[in-house]
RNA sequence: GCCCCCAUCGUCUAGAGGCCUAGGACGCCACCCUUUCAAGGUGGAGAUCAGGGGUUCGAAUCCCCUUGGGGGUACCA
């Protein structure tokens, strides 16, 4: 067989779907693993729903998550590529129109006047007596007095496919033979709406067919609708393409994923600080697998693996707390460079949210890499993490200071001691942590304390929170002033409740 | 309702008749490391392979039934 030719048919009416980019995912893998092409293709003939910013973030996206198409729109609005342009549903309107003239002079198609309302009467008929919702066909055998009839009624017919009686095999590539009996799919369905406009099921096999796609892989939602495609295939004289239906991507409750219970939006991925890479690896292995017990994965590294056979048959829960584990993988590969890089946006963010007071430079970031490389489940939680340096001041309550095995006066005792110990032995010059901690240990030992209790009393008087980067290191950036300045506030702090107390 | 698909630890999965008294990973628990939090290390609990019948010397792997789950049933995509 030829290079294999596979897509990725999104429709802009939402943002890119974690669902929609996993397809995408499986079939730019499949293409690079076999030496193929890959295409993007716009499925907008859902005027109604389907909006430029839609196309733009799922183009956008698609970029971020490193899955590039060799044909097809760049950006929203922007050019097409490739020589099967265009690309966009909407600006083939003809070649639909053609295709419809042809089926309609083979009368593979015919024109039906049927109203929305008798087509509801008819579907709740057939519900009332149990059966299965299909179209009665009032409109397939009309005389052309008939037609003329209606039409002169201002009727405007929709074309409808002639759904022959047979049942249709086809073997699909993760499930083996499928076979369905046209019987059951609903009786003659509507190819072309009233207003002209196309639908879906022949739009995607009039361009898959121009297109030369050679393997339709999408998601297990589509298996059901293959025979109408197949049947279709065969009507407009093309050979059929491969198919190949992936599992589902599921909710915790094994239903469809879906915005209502989970985030489905891959833009919110990208800004809560989860990775493209650690996104691509996630999807990757949401259904297929290595067959080995490798799972930190490259997007190079997949498309050097990736094949059809270890695709799973059943559906996928999203597990984000597996996502996460494998977000903090990814970021521990990271570069210091590049990490202090893909900071900056999620710096700014907390810093416009009020959440900071100001952003920290390259350099004021660089030393700290290395206590927080480590403790970033994604990009972030920077803010959660060490945002007390760049926060102009801190607010504690006399409660949180005192640690758990202390009291009050304890507390108190430790604070002031700490603070003339740091004020009068070190300088500002040699702030380092080296020389911090030996005096503060020392301090804990003169008066019995445990060291831990004394630094969580200094940790929360400093950061105002119980969980930080090492203590000594949290000092060191903060810098001695700061440091000095907010003990002394937590001793206030702590006087102040002692009085009223 | 009807049609189709699916079924291994809570979750993602390895497994294509004997290598499985079912392996790995996430999560969970314990311990180690340790100033907190992480990260890391070690160990542990966790699946009678949905259930029942076959086939076979032998079945998680093949067949059938049952049950459960999911998807599809539009002039949406």
């Amino acid at each position: 067989m030829s290079v294999p030719r596979v897509r990725i048919a999104p429709s802009p009416t939402g943002p890119l779907h974690i669902g929609t980019a996993r397809t995408a995912l499986f079939n730019y893998l499949y293409a690079r693993r076999t030496g193929g092409t890959f295409v993007l293709r716009l499925e907008d003939t859902d005027v109604a729903r389907s909006t430029v910013g839609f196309e733009a973030d799922i183009l956008e996206l698609l970029h971020w998550l490193g899955i590039a198409w060799d044909e097809g729109p760049d950006s929203a609005g922007g050019e097409d590529r490739g020589p099967y342009a265009p690309y966009r549903q909407m600006q083939r309107l003809e070649r639909y129109a053609v295709a419809a003239k042809e089926l309609l002079a083979k009368d593979l198609v015919y024109p039906c006047y049927c109203t929305p309302e008798e087509l509801d009467a008819d579907r709740k008929a057939q519900e009332a007596a149990h059966l299965p919702p299909r179209y009665v066909g009032r409109c397939a055998n009309l005389t052309p007095e008939e037609r003329a009839a209606k039409v002169a009624d201002g009727r405007r017919g929709a074309l409808r496919f002639r759904v022959p009686a047979e049942k249709v095999r086809f073997h699909d590539e993760v499930r083996g033979d499928v076979e369905i009996d046209t019987a059951n799919i609903g009786g003659d369905f509507v190819v072309v709406r009233g207003d002209g406009t196309p639908l879906y099921h022949f739009t995607v096999v009039v361009d898959d067919a121009e297109m030369a796609m050679t393997h339709i892989i999408r998601g297990e939602d589509h298996l059901s609708n293959t025979p109408k495609h197949i049947l279709l295939f065969h009507a407009l004289g093309h050979a059929l393409p491969k198919f190949a239906h992936l599992p589902l991507i599921l909710n915790p409750d094994r239903t469809k994923m879906s915005k209502r219970k989970s985030q489905t939006a891959i833009a919110d991925y990208r800004a809560q600080g989860y990775l493209p890479e650690a996104m691509v690896n996630f999807l990757a292995l949401l259904g297929w697998s290595t067959g080995t017990e490798e799972e930190i994965l490259s997007l190079d590294e997949l498309a050097g693996r990736f094949d059809l056979e270890h695709v799973q048959k059943g559906g996928a829960v999203f597990d984000k707390v597996r996502l996460e584990w494998l977000n903090g993988q990814w970021i521990r590969k990271l570069s210091t460079d590049d990490l202090i890089a893909r900071l900056q946006p999620f710096l700014e963010a907390d810093r416009d949210a009020g959440r900071i007071d100001h952003v920290p430079t390259a350099e004021e970031l660089r030393p700290l890499v290395p206590i927080i490389q480590e403790r970033l489940p994604t990009l972030g939680s920077v803010g959660e993490l060490i945002g007390f340096l760049w926060q102009d001041r801190v607010t504690v309550d006399a409660a949180m200071l005192v640690p758990k095995r202390w009291d009050a006066a304890t507390t108190l005792e430790a604070l002031r001691a700490a603070r003339d110990s740091i004020a009068e032995t070190t300088g500002a010059v040699t702030f380092e942590a080296d020389e911090l901690e030996p005096p503060m240990r020392a301090l804990a030992e003169s008066r019995g304390w445990k060291a831990g209790d004394l630094f969580m009393a200094i940790r929360v008087a400093v950061t105002g929170r119980t969980a930080t980067p090492p203590l000594f290191d949290s000092l060191v950036a903060l810098g001695r002033e700061r440091v000095l300045e907010r003990l002394d506030a937590a001793i206030t702090t702590l006087e102040r409740s002692e009085v009223s107390a």
